[in-house]
DNA sequence: ACTTGTTTACTTCATT
DNA sequence: AATGAAGTAAACAAGT
C-alpha cells in the first residue's frame, strides 16, 4: 500500500471520516518547495509538540521549505459539518512523515498555497531571512526551526545535486558542538562507526574533570539565534570521546526522553541513548550511570512509572512530570548556574568556549551542517535546565542544607521519611490515574509542555483554554507551480475501501475542546519514526511496537496505533 | 550476579 | 563567606 493512501487512511480514521472518501492527492516531485501564501496568520510550521508553536506564524511569505524533499498533497473532502481540509506531507521514499504544514482557518479562504521549483524563485527572496528557514544546498540541511521537528527532519539526507533524497537513519545525525549534524552520504551510518575509539584510536576519556568550557557569560544575557553555536571548533559529541557534553545529566536525560516519542524510558533506554549520541560516554567510566540514576532519583522533573505486574523487564519507566514543566514555564525558576563542561585535559587546550553551555544544543542558523533552531526552542530547553536543577531541594527535610544539618541522623530513618515524601509526590502528579491525584486541579489549560514531553500520550494532552478550535481546512485553493489544484478532477484519487468498523476518535462536541494544531498532532502522530527504545528481546515479546522504528508505514499497524489514540484521547475526555 | 532505585556524603564551582 | 547547583562516590535494598 502506497504510503499516501495509509496516511490518507490514518488520518481518516483519526477524524472519524468515512475512509472512503474521495481522496484526493498531488505528487510534488523531489524540488525545493516554497510556500507563497497571502495570508500567512493561519499556517504554521509544526513541530512535534504545541510547545514548540509560535504564537505568531514562523513561516514567512515565500520562505524556502526544503531543498529536494518529496511531498504530496491529500485533501480531505469536507464530512459531516467538517469542512475540507488539506494536509501536505513531506516524505522520502522509504516513509511518509508527519505533516508539516497545513491550513486550519476560515478566514483563509482566499489563500492559496504554491509550491514552486526553486529555479524560480531567486536567491535571497524573501523568506530566507527568517531564521526558521535556511537554505543549504549541500548534503546537510538547515530547516525548520522547532525542537522537536528534528525528529522527523533528522531522516532527511538531501544530497547536494539532484535534489534525491535518501532515508538517514538517526545514527546519522550527531551533535556537533552540540549541533544537530545532518551526516552526509559519505557520513558513517552508525554511531560507532564515527567513534574514533572503536576504530583503533583507543581512548578512554580520564575520569571527568571540571573545566570550565561554556563559561563568562551570564545567562540573562542569551544571544540572539543568529549567536548560537558558534563556536570556532565543533565538538561532535557523537564521535568524539574526548569531551564530555557540554550537558546537566538532567538535560540528558530530557533529551533522550524527548528524542524517544515515547511517554516513558526505561533506564537503560535513557544509558543507550546518551551512548548513542554522545561518544564520551560509551568509552567513559560506567559511573555516569550512576549519576544518571542519583539525577532520577533525587531530581522532583522525573517520575518513577512502575512497571505493570504483568509487564516483563526490569525497573520501572521514567518520565518528565509535567508539573515541573508548568512551573518552569511559568518562571518560577531561575537559572543560577550553567552546566560545566568536562573535557580531557589532553584535549582541553584546543577547545573553544561556547558562549552558552546551552548554545551547544541549539545550533546556529544557518550554520553549514547544523540545523535551525528558533529562539523558542533555545528558550524551552533552558527553561527546561532551569527546572530540572533549581527544585531539587523542594522539600525542606531533602535540602542540602537541611542534610548537611542532618549528618549525624540515622541513616535508617531518614530513608524511611524521605520515601514517604517521595511517594506522596509522585502520587500527586496529573499524569497518574485519577485515584493518584485526587485533589489535583486540573493542568492549565495553556499547557503545552505536555505534548513536548510526552506527545505519544494523549490522556496528557493540554486542551486549549479557550475551547475553542480553529476549524480545519476549509475549502481553499491549492495553486501548485501555479495551477489550481483545489478542483477535484485535478486530484488522483485513492481507492479507500475499508473502513468496516465505526471508529470516530472523538465526537464533535469533544473535537472542538481541541485545538487543531493538537488534533493534527495526533492525527498524525503515527507517521513519526521515533528512536527506537526497546531492546531487541522486548520488541519480541511487542512486536506491534516495531513498525515505530521501521521505515515502512504498516497500515494494519498503523491503525493499530491509530485505535490505541482513540481510546487514549477517549479515557481523557 | 547484575540491574535498578534511593539516599547520604562530599566536592567543586558559581552566584549572591 | 554563605548558599545553591551539579557532579561524584558509595552504601544499601529490592528485583530479575
Amino acid at each position: 500500500m502506497e504510503a499516501r493512501e495509509a496516511v490518507y487512511k490514518g488520518v481518516c480514521r483519526f477524524y472519524g471520516a468515512p475512509a472512503n472518501l474521495p481522496v484526493q492527492v498531488l505528487n510534488l516531485p523531489p524540488q525545493e518547495l516554497r510556500l507563497s501564501m497571502p495570508s500567512l496568520t493561519r499556517y504554521r510550521i509544526s513541530g512535534d509538540n504545541a510547545a514548540e508553536r509560535s504564537p505568531e506564524p514562523l513561516l514567512r511569505s515565500n520562505a524556502l521549505l526544503a531543498t529536494g524533499v518529496c511531498a504530496f498533497i491529500l485533501k480531505l473532502p469536507a464530512f459531516r459539518s467538517r469542512s475540507s481540509f488539506f494536509f501536505i506531507y513531506i516524505y522520502n521514499s522509504a516513509a511518509v512523515k508527519r505533516p508539516t504544514l497545513w491550513s486550519s482557518s476560515p478566514g483563509d479562504g482566499e489563500a492559496i498555497m504554491s509550491l514552486s521549483s526553486a529555479d524560480s524563485w531567486p536567491e535571497g527572496s524573501a523568506g530566507l531571512e527568517d531564521e526558521s528557514f535556511a537554505r543549504d544546498s549541500g548534503a546537510t540541511v538547515c530547516l525548520d526551526d522547532s525542537l522537536t521537528s528534528l525528529q522527523w527532519l533528522q531522516e532527511f539526507s538531501i544530497s547536494a545535486g539532484g535534489g534525491q533524497v535518501a532515508p538517514l537513519s538517526a545514527q546519522n545525525q550527531s551533535y556537533v558542538g552540540g549541533h544537530l549534524r545532518m551526516a552526509g552520504p559519505d557520513a558513517p551510518a552508525s554511531p560507532m562507526a564515527a567513534d574514533p575509539a572503536s576504530m583503533g584510536t583507543p581512548h578512554t576519556p580520564s575520569k571527568p574533570t571540571s573545566a570550565a568550557f561554556c563559561r563568562g557569560l551570564s545567562p540573562s544575557a542569551l544571544p540572539g539565534p543568529a549567536a548560537y553555536g558558534r563556536c570556532p571548533e565543533d565538538v561532535d559529541y557523537k564521535s568524539d570521546p574526548h569531551v564530555k557534553p557540554p550537558y546537566s545529566y538532567a538535560t540528558l536525560i530530557c533529551m533522550a526522553m524527548q528524542a524517544s516519542k515515547k511517554s516513558k524510558l526505561t533506564l537503560s533506554c535513557i544509558y543507550k541513548w546518551i551512548k548513542e549520541n554522545f561518544c564520551y560516554f560509551r568509552h567513559a567510566d560506567p559511573t555516569w550511570q550512576n549519576s544518571i540514576r542519583h539525577n532520577l532519583s533525587l531530581n522532583k522533573c522525573f517520575i518513577k512509572v512502575p512497571r505493570q505486574k504483568d509487564e516483563p523487564g526490569k525497573g520501572g519507566f521514567w518520565k518528565i512530570d509535567p508539573q515541573y514543566a508548568d512551573r518552569l514555564l511559568s518562571g518560577a525558576y531561575k537559572k543560577h548556574r550553567l552546566p560545566p563542561v568536562q573535557i580531557n585535559p589532553v584535549l582541553q587546550a584546543r577547545v573553544k568556549p561556547a558562549p552558552l553551555a546551552l548554545s551547544g544544543f541549539f545550533p546556529a542558523v544557518g550554520g553549514q551542517g547544523t540545523l535551525s533552531v528558533s529562539p523558542e526552542s533555545v528558550q524551552l530547553l533552558q527553561d527546561f535546565e532551569q527546572a530540572t536543577g533549581a527544585d531539587q531541594n523542594w522539600d525542606p527535610s531533602l535540602s542540602s542544607a537541611a542534610s548537611r544539618a542532618g549528618k549525624r541522623c540515622s541513616r535508617k530513618r531518614k530513608r524511611t521519611q524521605d520515601r514517604g515524601l517521595k511517594y506522596f509526590r509522585r502520587c500527586s502528579s496529573p499524569l497518574l490515574s485519577g485515584d493518584e491525584q485526587e485533589g489535583l486541579g486540573p493542568l492549565k489549560g495553556d499547557f503545552d509542555w505536555n505534548a513536548l514531553l510526552d506527545p505519544a500520550l494523549t490522556g496528557e494532552l493540554s486542551l486549549d483554554g479557550a475551547g475553542e478550535l480553529s476549524p480545519i481546512g476549509h475549502d481553499e485553493d491549492l495553486m501548485v507551480h501555479g495551477t489550481r489544484i483545489g478542483r477535484p478532477q485535478q486530484w488522483s484519487p485513492l481507492e479507500t475501501s475499508r473502513d468496516g468498523e465505526e471508529n470516530h476518535v472523538l465526537s464533535q462536541t469533544q473535537e472542538t475542546s481541541l485545538d487543531f494544531d493538537e488534533e493534527t498532532f495526533l492525527a498524525t502522530a503515527f507517521l513519526q519514526n521515533p528512536w527506537q527504545e526497546e531492546d531487541d528481546d522486548k520488541r519480541e515479546q511487542n512486536p506491534q511496537v516495531d513498525f515505530l522504528c521501521s521505515s515502512a508505514v504498516n497500515i494494519e499497524q498503523l491503525f493499530d496505533l491509530s485505535d490505541d489514540l482513540s481510546n487514549n484521547i477517549s479515557s481523557f475526555f
